[in-house]
DNA sequence: TGTGTGCCCATTGACACCCATGAAATCCCA
DNA sequence: TGGGATTTCATGGGTGTCAATGGGCACACA
């Protein structure tokens, strides 16, 4: 599975379009699909982005509640409602919708923020003022993390 | 898995290229990627290396904790925003980005330590005083460590 | 006909690849 | 055991390549 981590800042062209950054492209491979599903985040004005896979996960994940439920229903809505997607151009970039430039307030640039097996775009100033925020939270809450291991490890 | 050890010093040339020593390079293995991946310490002006491999341990267990949590969002900005893919040239070399160059304070040597299943990058000056310290610490607090044997491990 | 969109090509600047050099460690053999 | 031969490594620098960016053109649709 794809892995995207590091922060690229990009400049939207006039015509809205933006790079996707090369490393992130390398990581989603050559799959059919040669380009990103985008939806705005529910908890931040950031965009959040992933590949066709991981929006079968999603599915899988929310299809493991409870059909008809009020959650598996506000869930359903908020993952899928709004997804957008993005082919890449001969380049690698893709067009913004104009809901998401709203939603996450991009005017002439993007920054992309890898998040482990999806990324988000943000504007770079708010993007900025998040990671610090998150650092901060992560060091005061002495957030840690259980390693896990794979199979095959002896320890 | 690969084990770190050792401390080393090289140079960093006007390119801000730095040789990674060559028995890291050996324990790194001829995985598919030749490099590291590298981000700044939250706890240490100093700079955190590991490889792919170890990422995606790392991201499993990220994945491990609920999507859309609080200690998700705020995990996985602090360990994968900051992180840096960095590729080996013909000849072992890295390229250091300027924001782990600022972190570390970092001029014209760089420091190499190993921790075992990864290691860090400092400024050589600076990584000693933090060497001495920790061996002191470690001496006046009486640290002991329970060893735990794999299986394979007949006594 | 105007607007949005996909496809194509040009430019430029960073950096990944290539080769050369010197020093140091290791090996080999008398 | 000593000393020459060989290999490995760290380092320096030139150059081709690729990613990001900008803009033009054709096509579709309203």
């Amino acid at each position: 599975m794809a892995v995207f981590f590091g922060t690229f800042e990009n400049k939207v062209d006039r015509k809205g379009r933006v790079s996707v950054p090369a490393p992130f492209r390398q990581a989603l491979g050559r799959s059919a699909f040669q380009g990103i599903i985008a939806r705005p985040s529910y908890r931040s004005p950031g965009i959040e982005a992933c590949d066709l896979e991981f929006m079968e996960q999603l599915n899988d994940s929310v299809s493991a509640t409870d059909l008809y439920s009020d959650a598996h229903e506000d869930l359903a809505f908020t993952i899928f409602a709004e997804a957008h997607q993005l082919s890449f151009d001969g380049e690698g970039r893709i067009l913004l919708p104009p809901a998401l430039v709203e939603h996450a307030g991009i005017t002439e640039r993007a920054g992309f923020v890898g998040m482990g097996s999806s990324f988000q775009i943000w504007e770079p100033e708010t993007l900025l003022r998040q990671k610090t925020e998150a650092r901060a939270r992560a060091r005061e809450q002495g957030l840690t993390l259980p390693l896990r291991r794979g199979p095959g490890d002896a320890s």
